[in-house]
RNA sequence: UCCCGGGUAGCUCAGCCGGCAGAGCAGGUGGCUGUUAACCACCCUGUCGGGGGUUCGAAUCCCUCCCCGGGAGCCA
C-alpha cells in the first residue's frame, strides 16, 4: 500500500478506507488496552492520532515507538470519537519501525525545550513543532515571492555569487580564493591576486543588485532571490552571514513606484501566508505570542504608512522619550529611534524616505534639493529594517561626481557608467531580507532560529 | 568589536553573606478500557563550564580562559 501524506490524509481523507502513513512519533500514551501514538510526518503541523488497541499485533512493537522513532502503520481511517481531532487511524495490522529512538539519549523528549537549547542540535530541531512550522513558513514565502513577480511580469535573473566588484560598501567581504593559504605568492609585501584563480581578488557577493541594474535596462523588470554573504563580525539577533536577499529593479521607475511595489509585495506575502500557513501561525501565535493570524490580517490590508527622513527628525524631536544618541538633522537613525517610530508612534511597519545623501550608497538618486537622495528603508517593529531601497541615479554627471565625494575607485566601475552612457533610463529597486521577512512573519525574535543551517560568527557547526 | 547577564542532573532552574548537591519536567518500573505535552505511585540521574588562587573547608569569594544569551554598532 503507497504511503499518504498527514496532510493529505486529514484534508481528503474518507473513513473507511485503509491507509498506509509514515512519519516520527512524537508522543505515544499507553492505557490498560489501548494505546494512542501522535504521528508527525512534516507535512503539516497537525499530528495524526494512531489508535492501537491490544488485540492488534502493533501493540507488541509499542516499546520501540517512543519519541523520535521512524514507523510506517497500517490501519483504518475513522472519524475520531474523542476531541481533538476529526480523524484517527486505528492500526489494524502491524506497525512497522524502521529506526527507534533510545529514549534514554534522544535529546528531544515530550516536554517544551528552549529555542537556545534547539540551537545546539541543529540537526533534530527541524523535527520540533516550532521549526516545522517555521520552516513550512519559510517554503510558503519563497513560493510567494516568486508568484508574486511571475505574476507580474518580472524576470527571475541569477546574479553571481563569486564577483570582483567591492565597491558597493556594504560590509566586509569574504574572500574566496585558490591560492596556498601556507605560502601566499607576495609583490610589493601584499598578496599578488593576480596569480589567484580568477587573476584577481575575488569575494562572495554582498548584493546583486549593481549586476540587477544592467539586467533591468535590458529586461525591463528583473527580480533576484540568492545568497547573500556578509563578513561583518556582527553578533545579533537579526544579523547572518550568510543569508537570502529578494532585490527587484525596475526600469522606468522612480521611488514613488518602488514604494508601491514594496507595499503590494509585502501585503501579498501576508496574505499567502494566512492563506497556506494557519495552523503554522496559530501554532507560533499558542506558544511565544509573538505573531498572530490578527496581526497578518491586518498587515496583508494596510499600506505601509511614509514620512520623509526630515519628518522623521522632527517627530523624534517632539518625543518625550529620552534617547540614548542624539537625534539631528543629518546624523543616520539609531536603533533606538526606529523603534520608537514604528512601536510607538505607528505600531507597524513605516517606510522612511529621502535621507541626507552623506549617509546613504553613491548610487542613490540626489533630489532636486540637492541635499537628500531617493532611498527608502522600510521599518518593521522589533527588528529594524528588513527592506532597504532608492532610486538611482541615472544621470552620468551626477553619478561621476557623487562617486568622486564618496571615494569609490573608478577602475573596475567602466561598466556600471556605461549604463547612463547608453540608454540611460530612470529605475529603481530594493532588498529585502528574507530571513527578516520570516523573523517578522512567524515572530520568531533569533534570526537564527528561521535558517535551517545559521551562519554568523563562530558559528558553522550545522 | 563593545556593554550587561548567565553556565549546577538529559532539559528548565533554585542553592551563591563559605560548612553533607536540590526541585520541576524528561527517563525507568508498576497501575489505570479513549488518551490529547494523559493521570496516580515508586525509582534513577551530577567533571556545579575549564584552569589557577584564597581557606581547615569553595557550586558559593578572587583571577583567568572558553561557551551561551540580551543590548549596541555595522546592515538586509
Amino acid at each position: 500500500m503507497q504511503r499518504i501524506r498527514i496532510k493529505k490524509l486529514l484534508s481528503e481523507g474518507i473513513a473507511g478506507q485503509d491507509i498506509s502513513v509514515c512519519g516520527w512519533v512524537r508522543t505515544k500514551r499507553e492505557s490498560k488496552g489501548i494505546a494512542f501514538i501522535a504521528l508527525n510526518d512534516g507535512s503539516t503541523q497537525d499530528t495524526l492520532q494512531l489508535v492501537i488497541p491490544e488485540t492488534s499485533p502493533a501493540f507488541q512493537k509499542l516499546s520501540q515507538c517512543n519519541t523520535g522513532a521512524a514507523i510506517r502503520a497500517a490501519g483504518v481511517l475513522k472519524e475520531s470519537p474523542a476531541k481533538g481531532q476529526r480523524f484517527e487511524v486505528e492500526v489494524v495490522s502491524e506497525i512497522e519501525v524502521f529506526g527507534d529512538a533510545d529514549p534514554a539519549t534522544y535529546p528531544l523528549q515530550k516536554k517544551g525545550h528552549t529555542l537556545e537549547f534547539m540551537r545546539e542540535i541543529g540537526h533534530l530541531r527541524p523535527r520540533t513543532n516550532t521549526f516545522g512550522a517555521v520552516l513550512r513558513v519559510r517554503n510558503i514565502l519563497a513560493e510567494a515571492v516568486h508568484e508574486f513577480f511571475q505574476d507580474r511580469g518580472f524576470i527571475w535573473v541569477h546574479t553571481p555569487i563569486i564577483t570582483a566588484s567591492d565597491c558597493e560598501g556594504a560590509g566586509d567581504l569574504f574572500t574566496v580564493t585558490t591560492l596556498d593559504l601556507e605560502k601566499l605568492p607576495k609583490g610589493n609585501g601584499s598578496v599578488d591576486f593576480s596569480q589567484d584563480f580568477f587573476g584577481r581578488r575575488a569575494f562572495l557577493t554582498v548584493s546583486g543588485q549593481l549586476e540587477g541594474e544592467f539586467l533591468a535596462m535590458a529586461l525591463g523588470d528583473v527580480y533576484t532571490f540568492g545568497p547573500t554573504f556578509r563578513a561583518e563580525n556582527s553578533n545579533t539577533s537579526r544579523h547572518l552571514s550568510e543569508f537570502w536577499m529578494i532585490e527587484p529593479e525596475i526600469a522606468f521607475a522612480n521611488l514613488r513606484d518602488d514604494m508601491e511595489l514594496a507595499g503590494d509585495f509585502f501585503r501579498f506575502l501576508c496574505e499567502r501566508v494566512l492563506e497556506k500557513c494557519e495552523s503554522e501561525i496559530a501554532f507560533l501565535e499558542k506558544f511565544y505570542k509573538n505573531t498572530s493570524i490578527a496581526e497578518l490580517k491586518t498587515l496583508s490590508e494596510k499600506s505601509f504608512v511614509h514620512i520623509s527622513y526630515s519628518d522623521a527628525i522632527k517627530e523624534l524631536e517632539r518625543a518625550k522619550e529620552k534617547f540614548e544618541f542624539p537625534v539631528k538633522w543629518g546624523l543616520d537613525l539609531q536603533s533606538e529611534h526606529e523603534r520608537y517610530l514604528t512601536d510607538k508612534v505607528y505600531n507597524g511597519p513605516v517606510i522612511v524616505t529621502d535621507y541626507p545623501q552623506e549617509i546613504k550608497a553613491f548610487y542613490m538618486r540626489l533630489n532636486d534639493d540637492g541635499k537628500t537622495v531617493a532611498a527608502m528603508d522600510v521599518l518593521v517593529p522589533k527588528i529594524g529594517e528588513i527592506i532597504g531601497g532608492s532610486q538611482r541615479e541615472e544621470r552620468l554627471d551626477v553619478l561621476t561626481e557623487r562617486m568622486r565625494e564618496s571615494g569609490i575607485p573608478f577602475e573596475n566601475m567602466a561598466w556600471y557608467l556605461d549604463l547612463r552612457r547608453y540608454g540611460s533610463a530612470p529605475h529603481a529597486g530594493f532588498g529585502l531580507g528574507f530571513e527578516r521577512l520570516v523573523q517578522y512573519i512567524t515572530g520568531m525574535q533569533n534570526i537564527r532560529d528561521v535558517i535551517p543551517c545559521p551562519r554568523a560568527p563562530q558559528t558553522i557547526k550545522f
